[in-house]
RNA sequence: GGAGGGGUGGGUGAGUGGCUUAAACCACCAGACUGUAAAUCUGGCGCCCGGAAGGGCUUCGUAGGUUCGAAUCCUACCCCCUCCA
């Protein structure tokens, strides 16, 4: 491993950008910032678990951090977890979770990349498999990797000590994920994991198995957990309180604002390259309400729009959201519209039906009695006969327009 | 091997024969307001027929059964968990 790459060493302002914005904690502190001066190319370790292949703003916190580094000239290297996808990841509630064939996974990985190098830069990151090592393992192998550990210390972990106290289950699968999570460090030589702080134990397991395995230990770099739109939990799909990296801009820009105002100066420091003087400003602001928050949300939404669309498509998501939902007024944009092709006399619960299967006519009664169905513009009070060309709006955001039927 | 607890709507979780399409809370949807998809307030929140009034169907792990009537009782089965050893 006598890789001749160099990286550059940061400077002080650049040194304290990575050490402070958007971290939670730096293990070891002191030995990072002294490989930061080292000037030699790192090695940093990301996995991904290719049962969840889609990147959350919440784990776009740490992908940020990967970014910076790799400007510095460090490298990634991108760990498909196909074995510990199989496991599940103990900080979940449920054990168990379906198995993937393989060509699931490799479709997994697959869009996970796509939008991981959204952020991330292609040309530094190395891409490799967990069956690299582990489809060569043996029980052998297995039982030699479990014996350097302890019950007491994985007890340590509070997930598990919580769940242990509350006569809650833990599966033994489960005891075995940070194990494998921690022997990629190993087999990768890991010089610096990432993760949000719920990681810490599992990083800290791979700073030990290295060190057992004579290796310099990894560093740890935790990051803040987001919290999603909810404004209460950790984003996650399954809560449906996310954002996804590969979510169309209007939906992107609209979740943004529906955060709640208290998040926004979080997502502005986690997620953004706004200065911290100008962080400062906002946050001063927003505490003395003489500017509306609304104002600052906005600008939240068009970055973030802007760095995973781009800035026209910030732009433009920032006038459709001016114009439909404060505006009240139809979308221009084409796309916002599902089309439904009618024949004229076609039935409204026809036209909702087609343009939303998952509906139902139930659903559509209640809408039109509380007055969230219009019909060009003209509120209707019961269903109508449609013909070509017509423009629908269901409640808020949900636009149809009429087509001939060919 | 022994003892015990439990499976209810997207989630948490109440309900132990009719008042139950099933409390409450969360999430979600809509309306009002605010020129925020924030907050707040109000309402809604199984499906189908009907313009409406109303009607029908379906739902509490699965399958049967008892009963005029069952999420609630009985039987069998499946699944989950805890404790002791």
């Amino acid at each position: 491993m006598t890789s001749a790459n160099k990286a550059s060493i940061p400077d002080q302002v650049t040194l304290q950008r990575i050490l402070k914005r958007g971290v939670s904690e730096i293990i070891v502190e002191s030995e990072f910032v002294r490989l930061m001066h080292s000037g030699t190319s790192l090695r940093l370790k990301m996995g991904f678990d290719p049962s969840r292949p889609d990147i959350l703003l919440g784990h776009v916190v740490g992908l940020r951090k990967l970014r910076q580094l790799q400007e510095l000239g460090h490298q990634v290297i991108l760990i498909v977890g196909d074995w510990t996808a199989q496991i599940g990841d103990p900080s979940g509630q449920s054990a168990t979770r379906p198995v993937l064939t393989h060509e699931e996974v490799v479709d997994n990985a697959q869009s996970y990349m796509e939008q991981f190098f959204k952020v991330i830069d292609r040309e530094r990151t190395q891409v490799v498999w967990q069956s690299e090592w582990f489809g060569k393992f043996s029980l052998a192998d297995v039982i030699r990797l479990t014996g350097r550990f302890t019950i007491a210390q994985f007890l340590e972990r509070d997930d598990f000590a919580r769940r242990f106290q509350a006569h809650r289950p833990i599966a033994i699968t489960e005891l075995l994920y940070p194990l494998l999570q921690a022997y990629d460090s190993v087999a990768i030589t890991s010089d610096i994991e990432f993760g949000g702080t719920d990681q810490k134990f599992n990083l800290l397991v791979g700073r030990e198995m290295q060190g057992m395995m004579d290796q310099r230990p990894q560093q740890c770099f935790l990051m803040p957990i987001l919290v999603g739109t909810d404004g209460s939990q950790k984003m996650s799909k399954s809560l449906g309180n996310y954002i996804g990296v590969d979510e169309p801009p209007s939906t992107m820009f609209g979740k943004v604002m529906s955060l709640p105002d208290t998040l926004v100066m979080d997502y502005f420091r986690y997620l953004t390259d706004v200065p911290d003087v100008e962080l400062e400003e906002i946050s001063r602001a927003l505490d003395d309400s003489s500017v509306n928050p609304m104002e600052f949300k906005k600008r939240l939404a068009e970055d973030i729009t802007a760095q995973f669309h781009s800035p026209q498509e910030g732009q433009n998501a920032r006038s459709n959201f001016e114009r439909v939902v404060q505006g009240r007024q139809a979308p221009t944009d084409e796309d916002q519209y599902v089309q439904v092709p009618v024949i004229a006399g076609t039935s409204t619960s026809d036209v909702v039906r087609l343009a939303f299967p998952e509906s139902s006519r139930s659903q559509l009664k209640r809408l039109i009695s509380e007055g969230a169905v219009e019909v060009d513009g003209a509120k209707i009070t019961e269903e109508i006969g449609h013909k070509p060309g017509q423009t629908i709006k269901l409640g808020r955001r949900r636009f149809i327009k009429t087509i001939e039927a060919s």
